[in-house]
DNA sequence: CAAAGGAATATTGAATTCATAATTACTTTT
DNA sequence: AAAAGTAATTATGAATTCAATATTCCTTTG
């Protein structure tokens, strides 16, 4: 394990412990002991503790007063008012993108459509999904706006740690193809209200939502009773 | 001023910082001495720091790494962009409110809708306000999803400071109740897709953005030059 | 007199120390 | 042996201390 030896050192544990959470080695509910991961980091508690107040602004730890810091557990409620959040904030970055979007971005994007398209075809799902995620994350650049962009980052991690249910059927797989069909139409026609409404509805988010549900809190609490 | 003697320090001289930035005691690009702040809360520098970290990650200050942390200035596009995002959430809980609420709420909703009806034939601006207010907030509240309200209540927070706009010329004034007659309607009607559709379109937020043009930036940078 | 250089000062970053609350382990009692 | 109470230990909350970086102010030099 690499010690630590940089500035802003807080944000870096915090950066790290983030990591710890998104991979499983720290697990919902589990206590975090201060003392255990000063001694990983090689640094003091008064870093780790900034970096631990940061993590629970930022959603990921919960603080217990008195008692420590624990990783938060993901309820299926909690993941499902994620992505209905997000949704809300992807439908909002395709109506400004298209406002603010240039014919060169566009094409780029018609470029990673068209490549998504054809690892659909040879129903290559991992592929398929990185390209997927470019260019989601192409429309929020395009939209234009820091804010919107800082808090679906934030959402994103929060619930990075079960978005690996990399299973998908058929029919829906092909309706999501679908929706970036009409995608594409609406952003190349610049149709912002459209576009907008496409990505709100887009199913992307709900089948992982129902796929989901086995995931969830299938994890060990580590954690004594009061939840 | 009255002294800390609490637990959950840090939590507590975060609030009271966010006050002091809302309230224009800590103004834009002022620089923020940890020792002053310190000597006014009567604590150390260590839940000082650990809140200014928090701070930071909400948005209301920015840390310049070994030269302390200043107050955000709000640029008329960074406001624009929060605006822009709220509208969104707001959207979304109209959506999400159709979906759980329940018809004593709406009535609740109705009568403070009515109250507010009042208050505009009365031109009596403050109390409009308040009640409008309360009626975004009954709805936030009535979509059930918690993140949801979390980064609303985030994003309000970070404007505060400047949404004192009092100014509201008779055209928008109306407009905005007309749109207020329309929600209602929808509401009552729990149709989500069109509440969705009214709330994030609701004038309100642009009209603040555009009576917000002279406010901002007019506070005196008591920073050194590189923003 | 202006600009550059450098010492003195002040401020921030991080570790350590001290105080307090919670947990554990042990003893006692029934 | 089980439960309750208490001492010992451990972990957390906050203040203090130490180290580094930045800022200020003064001197020096062109």
């Amino acid at each position: 394990m690499t010690k630590i030896l940089q500035r802003n050192l807080y944000r870096e544990v915090a950066d790290r412990i983030g990591d710890l959470i998104e991979h499983g080695e720290l697990l919902p509910g589990e206590r975090i002991s201060e003392k255990q991961l000063c001694d990983r980091f090689g640094v003091s508690r008064t870093p780790l503790r900034e970096a631990l107040k940061v993590l629970a602004t930022e959603g990921l730890i919960e603080l217990l007063p008195n008692r420590g810091a624990r990783v938060v557990r993901l309820t299926l409620k909690n993941v499902k008012d994620t992505y209905d959040l997000m949704a809300a904030l992807e439908g909002l970055s395709g109506e400004l993108a298209c406002q603010y979007i240039s014919d060169a971005e566009i094409a780029s994007i018609r470029q990673l459509h068209d490549t998504m398209l054809e690892h659909y075809r040879n129903r290559d799902l991992i592929p398929y999904f990185q390209v997927n995620r470019q260019i989601h994350e192409s429309i929020l650049a395009a939209s234009n706006n820091d804010v919107l962009q800082e808090m679906y980052s934030n959402l994103s991690q929060r619930i990075k740690r079960v978005r690996y249910s990399k299973k998908m059927t058929e029919r829906y797989w092909s309706q999501a193809v679908k929706d970036h069909e009409n995608m594409m139409a609406a952003l190349e026609k610049r149709d912002s209200q459209l576009l907008g409404q496409i990505l709100r509805d887009h199913l992307c988010n709900k089948i992982e939502v129902a796929t989901l549900a086995g995931v969830i809190d299938t994890e060990d609490d580590k954690s004594v009773a009061n939840s």
